[in-house]
DNA sequence: ATATCTGCAAAGACTTTGCATGAGA
DNA sequence: TCTCATGCAAAGTCTTTGCAGATAT
């Protein structure tokens, strides 16, 4: 298993899971594993076939229970970018990646991280969610955001 | 068959159809219809539902078949609010309904439309979009925007 | 007349569940 | 040991497709 990529020790993912009366097996390790070290939003089915490969022992059911508990647990989010299967990306950290959107092509599927203009953009949400919240008595808990078009390669 | 609330004839509606090489059907009129006249953002199913109820001909498939060919016509908007199916509504009017975007209760998975905000909302999307655009040589058809959270109802 | 549309039944795609076995604390 | 986790196969849910009969222009 390879290192990953964020500034959390072992021990810190150990407990993340046994506090919650879970238990951070093998399989759990190595899934989380290929989640950390990809910049793709991957599928279950993607993401079965990137552990397999290396374990095969590991069962396309395992994958998804695993994702739904890390979800769960915070570490991972689900999205849904409208390709009829379920994609999963690492949760941001403060030392590994940044709060980001996403742009969704709808020509091959591509799927880009942009942060750009995030600062205004996470400014009014903050103000927007503020305001919906007392307007509509509604406990904002978190957003989506996504752009729909055309990368340059399909733009052809 | 009830009157549609928006502002247009049927001319021009069936225009709409013949203009793609399609037939304005009864099936489709009666579903266009059901959509028209509901608030709420309903499935496949439920709309199979309020028209199987009026017409029992109508069949679940043509229901499929004909949202898929109404989104094609840009007349409704399909959206995924995270319930596992796909949700309709039809697409504002100048005459009708505004510019919205979308409030999603996990709890029990109402979901509530607002437009406050929507103005400074609007103008960030516009500016954020020309940048992406821009930076990523992108080009941006049209963007999701959606809070998730507990409704006042679900909060207790 | 002829191309489009429709309903039914069947198939498809992704995800979840039941159950017996296996592994972790 | 005893509870939680896993794999396999089967089931579930939403959606799409094949095909023969019906409908619109």
């Amino acid at each position: 298993m390879r290192a990953r990529k964020d500034g959390h020790g072992s021990a810190w993912l150990h407990e993340k899971f046994t506090d919650g009366g879970y238990r951070l097996t093998m399989p759990r390790q190595i899934i989380l594993d290929v989640i950390s070290n990809t910049i793709d939003h991957l599928s279950a089915e993607e993401i079965y076939h990137k552990v397999h490969s290396s374990y095969p022992s590991i069962g396309l059911t395992t994958v998804y229970r695993t994702l739904e508990l890390l979800a769960t647990l915070g570490l991972i989010h689900k999205f849904d970018f409208g390709d009829k299967r379920a994609r999963y990306e690492l949760v941001e950290e403060p030392t590994s990646k940044r709060h980001h959107h996403h742009l969704v092509c709808n020509g091959c599927g591509r799927i880009i991280d942009y942060a750009d203009f995030i600062d205004e953009e996470i400014e009014l949400l903050k103000k927007t969610e503020k305001g919906l919240s007392k307007n509509y008595n509604f406990k904002i808990t978190n957003h989506l955001i996504q752009f729909y078009g055309l990368c340059d390669r399909c733009q052809k």
